[in-house]
DNA sequence: GCGAGGCATTAGCGCGCGCTAATGGGCTAA
DNA sequence: TTAGCCCATTAGCGCGCGCTAATGCCTCGC
């Protein structure tokens, strides 16, 4: 039928079920039997519908398939960062977990604001998906709580208070544990921590690496510098670290986006990375990946966390679960080329020829 | 209401417009106007609606609302490649623009697949999305016609023959001339081309490095190397040129991604960027303003990309506008710290210590 | 007292599909 | 022959809301 094409061109009817089974010479019915996989279809009268599909260009209606069997074919994603190439990577293994389940993704992408959230959130549960995946969400657990009590939710990469809602993180005493021994193996002590701000999280990371210090007998040289996740917050704690002269020789940062922060300020500053300072990051996000950059990093694992929380969510949606479950993942450390011994005689403030202090 | 979430929460019975014309002690009928804005509500009862709305924790049903009115309020963007950042940032302003449009977006993220965005496109269709707006899509011109047609579509960063649809492009010439002018300003004469492949937009590009070097007299040195948008091609023509020992002094690669893997390699080789090579990119996408990096680029004008293309969607969505356009913006360079004046004696091959050629 | 609005309601079709129950024809095996 | 299965159809409700037409109010100004 060559002429289909452009007959649906210039008219662009959409087409409905009924008109696939007019052309099929079948019910309605029928029509709706292939298309919901059912038994009990011959395979004549399936082909014989599924021809006269194709030459319409037919495919079901999501809208009224859902209306209809009041079941939702797709679940929402609220990214907080969209700029994060951590949430980023997240979320295109989400995308896949859902499509291997027969899931449509429905996507927020907010610029880590409160209220931009707020109204994604509107809008995701204005389209009724069957369940909500939170990638790292700001707002306040009772809002939130508000807001989504009843859907099934998951949420990954922060921890919070969030009655009936499923977890998905990743062990954060294990991964300040592998970044900073790796450190330690090369002759650092005098490791900084450029932290992820007040959430909690960034807490939970920010107490992993003050309790590995004291456990390697580093109490009193720990320092943390507070940031907030963004390369920012890395361009100003490096800017700290110079201006006061610390002898400082590594930096552990909270997440790769602050490491590369540091690292583009450190080097200006004359710093070389990793022969003057040592720099680990955290997500082993794509940028830590780029050769250019080539950043040690602490890889939080994309994958599993994507399958686990399409799983989790699947087991909310079909109802073969009530408890909510929290999953942690062990992280890993990918070693590259922003580590690398400690020099006999190297630190910020030594390099940049001040006065050794201490 | 103290209990009302609580309640909410231990059944999760959905709200509807009855619910709430019940509670409001109105009829449907009118929840309807006050939710579609219509005049001829007095304000008593729309507070008194909204009130009621507010303690049910009310919101319309896009489905059943799409499914009435045969019109949908939704929009869906194809994003060919999600790992590169320009791409991204092109859909953060599209979702932008949507929302200010009081449109949703449904996004189907594809990894530089051709089978990917077909079962993307498949899903989208399903949603019956209201148009479409396809960023760089791979796929060929006559079955995108067949898949799509009859659908409103925006196609944004890539030119082919669709009938029918608008496009959005920057102007390759100009940005070609400004790179380019950009290092023959600083000297530099032996400038390559890292290439986005066989696409037609790459080979836009392409053309209009060749046609401006011609203009500059410099036809005779014009290089290309073959590459398709990705670090890896960035990386790999940079060891083209090291192992051909080309005496080049200058990259103009495709695209950002290419253009960082190019300095990757270079400087893992000992040539240091800009001192012995200056480097342009194409998008000023977000690594680029990374400070590690900082990527001399040519920008492609995102916010009015992105704006313009819902402006051109929603003219062929309602219908005001029938014949197709095609716009095309100035981009801008950027200058960063990765162009520099050409150095008296510097050059692939010298700094590697090879003989001279040429 | 009257007509002219402004508001709200009632009543009901339509959207495209899910789902079910009842029915019936054709076929096979006992 | 008959019971029993496999298929397909018919008939129809339901989903939540859009949209319309008709019908009352009720108020206001003349």
């Amino acid at each position: 039928m060559g002429n289909v094409l452009s007959n649906r061109y210039a008219e662009h009817v959409p087409v409905t079920q009924s008109d696939v089974a007019a052309r099929a010479g079948v019910s309605r019915a029928l029509v709706s039997l292939v298309f919901r996989q059912a038994p009990n279809v011959s395979d004549q009268s399936r082909t014989k519908v599924l021809r006269a599909a194709e030459d319409l260009g037919y495919r079901p209606n999501m809208l009224a398939r859902s209306l209809a069997s009041k079941k939702v074919r797709t679940v929402g994603v609220l990214l907080n960062d969209i700029t994060n190439p951590f949430f980023v990577s997240m979320y295109v293994e989400l995308s896949h977990a859902a499509e291997e389940s027969g899931y449509d993704v429905l996507v927020g992408p907010s610029l880590r604001s409160v209220a931009q959230e707020r109204t994604l959130l509107g809008t995701l549960l204005g389209h009724r998906v069957a369940g909500l995946i939170l990638i790292s969400p700001l707002m306040k657990a009772t809002e939130l709580h508000g807001i989504i009590s009843g859907y099934p939710a998951v949420i990954i990469a922060r921890d919070m208070n969030l009655e009936g809602a499923d977890f998905v993180s990743n062990n954060e005493l294990v991964g300040a544990q592998m970044a900073i021994r790796h450190l330690v193996d090369l002759g650092h002590k005098r490791i900084v921590h450029i932290s992820g701000g007040r959430s909690r999280s960034a807490v939970q990371r920010k107490r992993a690496y003050l309790q590995v210090m004291a456990q390697l007998g580093l109490a009193s040289v720990a320092r943390v510098i507070d940031g907030d996740f963004t390369e920012e917050a890395g361009r100003s704690a490096a800017r700290q670290l110079i201006v006061s002269r610390e002898d400082v020789t590594a930096i552990f940062a909270a997440n790769d986006l602050a490491a590369v922060g540091a690292m583009g300020v450190l080097e200006a500053a004359g710093i070389r990375v990793p022969e003057d300072m040592s720099v680990v990051g955290y997500d082993n996000s794509v940028i830590s990946d780029l050769e250019m950059i080539s950043l040690t990093s602490v890889e939080q694992p994309i994958r599993e966390f994507g399958r686990a929380s399409m799983r989790l969510l699947l087991e909310r949606i079909d109802g073969i679960r009530e408890t909510p479950h929290s999953l942690e993942f062990e992280p890993r450390l990918i070693v590259r080329r922003t580590t690398a011994r400690r020099a006999a005689r190297s630190s910020v403030g030594r390099s940049q020829r001040f006065d050794e202090r201490d």
